[in-house]
DNA sequence: TCGGAATCTACTATTACCTCA
DNA sequence: TTTGAGGTAATAGTAGATTCC
C-alpha cells in the first residue's frame, strides 16, 4: 500500500464525518437504528474506510422513531408493546407511561405468564434467592440474532418482541444482547481504525522524512551554486528588456538561445514574479 | 403554547458468571 | 485440580427524545 494509496483516500487526519450510506448486511457496522430518533446522536465509524475514516453522527438511514398510540392502538397490540418492557424496570417501559400504567392493570396476568413462559431464566431466578445466574445462549439462539443483528442492529419493540418470542427469551434479553452485540462491533471497529490511522501515521511520517531530506539537499544545493542554474528551464524567462544582451543576438537568436550569458542578464521565475515587465 | 414530570430507548462503563487452555 | 484470561450476559447510571398534563 503506497502512500497515495492510504492517503489520497480523502482521509482527514482528525476526526471528521462522512454520511456514507451503508449497506444493512455489512457485518461489523454498528448501522444506525431505523427506530432511532433523527437527532439521536451516536458516534459510529464507518466500517469501510474507503474513502474517508470518520467519527461522527449517524447517518439518516433511520427511520423515525415508532410513535405509539396505543389508545388508538387496539388492546392486543397495548399487551403486545407492554410485554416487550424490561422486567427488571420498577416501571412501564414504553412510551405514553401512563397508558401503559392503565394497561398493566389490565393485562397484568398475561404479562405474567408470558414472562414465565418466554423466560429460560427467569424461573432460575425466582428460585436461586438473587443468584445472579448467567444465560447460555443456544447455537440456534446465538446463529437467530446474528442474523436478525445484520438486518437490523437496533430493534423496534415489535422486532424485539417476535425474536423473543421466537428465541423464547426475554424481550429484555433480546435487548441486552443487542445492545452488548453493538458495544462489541463499535470496539472491533475501533480496533481496525486505530490499526489504520497507525498505518497512515507511519506512511505520513516516512513521506515527511523524505521531502525533509529533499529540502535539505535542495538548500545545500542553492548554497553551492546560483539560482539559475540549477532552475529548470521551463520556469527561467529572459527578461524583455534584456532579450538583445548576448553578444549582439536578436530576438529570433534570444528566441533560440534564452540562457546565452549576457554580463547580467536578468532573470526572473514568471512563478514567483508574474509580471511580464521587468 | 410552554414547562415540567414521567417514561422510553440507546449508550457506556462495569460487574460477574462461565468456559477453556 | 487450580487458575488466569477471555467472552459475554446482565446491571447501573446517564442523556436525549417523546408524550401528556
Amino acid at each position: 500500500m503506497g502512500f497515495d494509496d492510504i492517503c489520497n483516500t480523502g482521509l482527514v487526519l482528525g476526526l471528521g464525518y462522512t454520511a456514507a450510506a451503508r449497506d444493512s448486511s455489512s457485518p461489523c457496522i454498528s448501522k444506525p437504528d431505523n427506530t432511532q430518533k433523527p437527532n439521536n446522536k451516536k458516534l459510529i465509524f464507518t466500517a469501510n474506510f474507503e474513502p474517508s475514516l470518520t467519527l461522527g453522527l449517524s447517518g439518516s438511514d433511520q427511520q423515525p422513531y415508532k410513535k405509539i398510540d396505543v389508545n388508538k392502538g387496539c388492546h392486543e397490540e397495548a399487551i403486545d408493546l407492554y410485554r416487550q418492557a424490561s422486567p427488571h424496570s420498577a416501571v412501564s417501559s414504553f412510551s405514553s407511561g401512563r397508558v401503559v400504567k392503565r394497561e398493566r392493570d389490565l393485562s397484568s396476568d398475561e404479562v405474567e405468564v408470558e414472562e414465565k413462559l418466554s423466560s429460560r431464566v427467569s424461573d432460575e431466578d425466582e428460585d436461586g434467592a438473587n443468584a445472579r445466574k448467567k444465560l447460555r445462549l443456544t447455537k440456534e439462539q446465538s446463529a437467530l440474532l446474528e442474523e436478525s443483528f445484520k438486518q437490523h442492529s437496533t430493534l423496534n419493540p415489535k422486532q424485539k418482541q417476535a425474536l423473543a418470542r421466537q428465541l423464547n427469551l426475554r424481550p429484555r434479553q433480546v435487548e441486552v444482547w443487542f445492545q452488548n452485540r453493538r458495544a462489541r462491533t463499535k470496539l472491533k471497529q475501533t480496533e481496525v481504525d486505530c490499526e489504520f490511522l497507525k498505518k497512515c501515521c507511519e506512511t505520513l511520517t516516512d513521506e515527511n522524512r523524505r521531502l525533509q531530506k529533499e529540502l535539505q539537499e535542495l538548500k545545500a544545493l542553492k548554497l553551492a551554486q546560483p539560482l539559475y542554474m540549477h532552475m529548470p528551464a521551463a520556469t527561467l524567462t529572459m527578461c524583455p528588456s534584456c532579450e538583445r544582451i548576448g553578444g549582439g543576438v536578436g530576438v529570433e537568436g534570444a528566441s533560440k538561445s534564452p540562457f546565452s550569458m549576457a554580463p547580467k542578464p536578468h532573470f526572473y521565475n514568471p512563478f514567483t514574479n508574474p509580471s511580464a515587465a521587468c
